[in-house]
DNA sequence: CCTTAGGTTCCATTATGTGAAACTTAGTCT
DNA sequence: AGACTAAGTTTCACATAATGGAACCTAAGG
């Protein structure tokens, strides 16, 4: 489970494979079905090769290709192969009972997350009111630098990847409470790394709070976090303080589990 | 959205960029982290290329190597991909609000469905108010020939798309019920064309009964289908046909807001 | 110390991908 | 109608990038 804070060239890449893949995000970024000339104007590849690239990737299902209208669309082969992802290398199945007590307990917001490029990719979430369908938040994507899952995981990254990590943050002031720069991070880092979890003081969302903390291997890697989130007429994070012993533990359970995830299967 | 029964082949495929698919695929199926080796022994590369495939597809995200197993698991990149396709490929964010409806009224299991290579793909799910244990969940697929959804779709497929279709179907018997031939199941289909709805008579579980009815484009299209199962000791057959003309009503509504949703935006 | 098995790197060969330009529609203006 | 334009598709000489056999590492195991 190798969720490390580390990932790929933003764009461009190894090979075909990847300028392919660069096409795929291009039309998800897009957030509709696009046509071709929209998706040439990003001037990332010449006519004839973009085009190309589109009839491979509709072939293969990754793609779905609308002749009435001429717009492409993220395929469903990849909607198969996220469950598949989902289900498999995320913490999301192995925590999925814990994230239930802790709701049940609660009765706030929880979140499972894991860092991809150096952002918080939410896996899970109990709402406060309703259960979830699968994608419909997991699978969002979030600033790490400002969010209490984002800071838990940052400080306990290595070095280099804490570097690579913060490199990637916009430090964009959302509210006047927002850690806008790498310095103020840093020195959040350390108090999060002294006292085991991490705080989100209405620094992403005015009225949004939460307490979060890390999900470590036994060997330090930073496998997720997990987060117990309210708003601030509901309580205070005082209030929240005093779940986070119960996160924490949570948080180490899901760990103990996961590592144990590893053995099971030595053979071919 | 164009959710044609169509697809791409089976395996191998379109140069470098399907290969590397597939052996994106070949990690889905495993369902668990796998060793560089258990890939090797599918024999579909040789060694050095499937080394490099996995090495692309890692640096890309769409594959994790936890070094510390050698294992490689499917990535993150896939999740946050997949969340785009749900929210923008599929009929599920145009149906959400009518699947609620129908959940409501009903207090039945909802279905969503697309056709995905001649089998049925899962899009979305609400579940019954008194929620029954059942194979189907949102990103999974299923077998056609032998669930509601399935059989409603292929009942409109083109010639062409049902022959490419019936032959992926597996025809296995699942319960005394299962259509278990391709002329069991023309004269079935031919029945729902006549009728406009599909049973699910206990063919694939023992238990689970539906109607469903395909989501149809003005032009004829499949774009997808929507069932209301149950359980022989909740409901029966009659009693879900009473609620045929509802689906079929929802039905129509989606197709005509899928409909109206291609023309918005015809500016760059 | 030798052997084996799992994994990684080399590198000459050649298949594949590349992209400018030419072509084909389908629409629009005069 | 005829000329113009924009969007999408095909072609083809060229060069990059994929290929895979073989050699090379490393640990385990004998």
């Amino acid at each position: 489970m190798g969720a490390d804070g580390g990932g790929h060239a933003a764009t461009g890449g190894d090979g075909t494979v990847g300028k392919a893949l660069d096409v795929l995000d291009l039309v998800a970024q897009a957030g509709r079905p696009v046509r071709f000339t929209d998706l040439l104007a990003h001037r990332l590849f010449p006519k004839a090769t973009l085009y190309r690239f589109l009839q491979t990737l509709t072939n293969q299902g990754m793609l779905s290709h609308d002749s009435e209208t001429g717009t492409y669309a993220l395929g469903v082969r990849l909607v198969r192969l996220a469950h598949a992802a989902w289900s498999q290398s995320s913490l999301a199945p192995i925590a999925r009972p814990f994230l239930d007590a802790l709701a049940r307990d609660t009765g706030e917001t929880i979140h499972l997350a894991q860092m991809d490029q150096g952002q918080v990719l939410y896996v899970d979430k109990r709402n406060a009111t309703k259960p979830v369908d699968m994608f419909s938040q997991a699978g969002k994507v979030g600033p790490a630098y400002c969010t209490g899952v984002g800071k838990a995981m940052m400080a306990y990254l290595p070095d280099d990847l804490l570097e690579r990590a913060i490199e990637r943050q916009s430090f964009h002031a959302f509210t006047p409470r927002t850690l806008a720069s790498p310095d103020a991070l840093r020195a959040e880092l350390a108090a999060i790394r002294a006292r085991g979890h991490a705080f989100d003081r209405e620094e992403h969302e005015a009225g949004i709070i939460c307490v979060a903390a890390p999900i470590l291997s036994r060997t330090g890697h930073v496998l997720g976090a997990l987060s117990v989130t309210s708003t601030t007429d509901r309580s205070t994070l005082g209030a929240l303080e005093a779940q986070a012993d119960k996160v924490k533990q949570t948080a180490a359970e899901i760990a103990e589990i996961a590592e144990s995830w590893r053995f099971p299967e030595q053979n071919a």
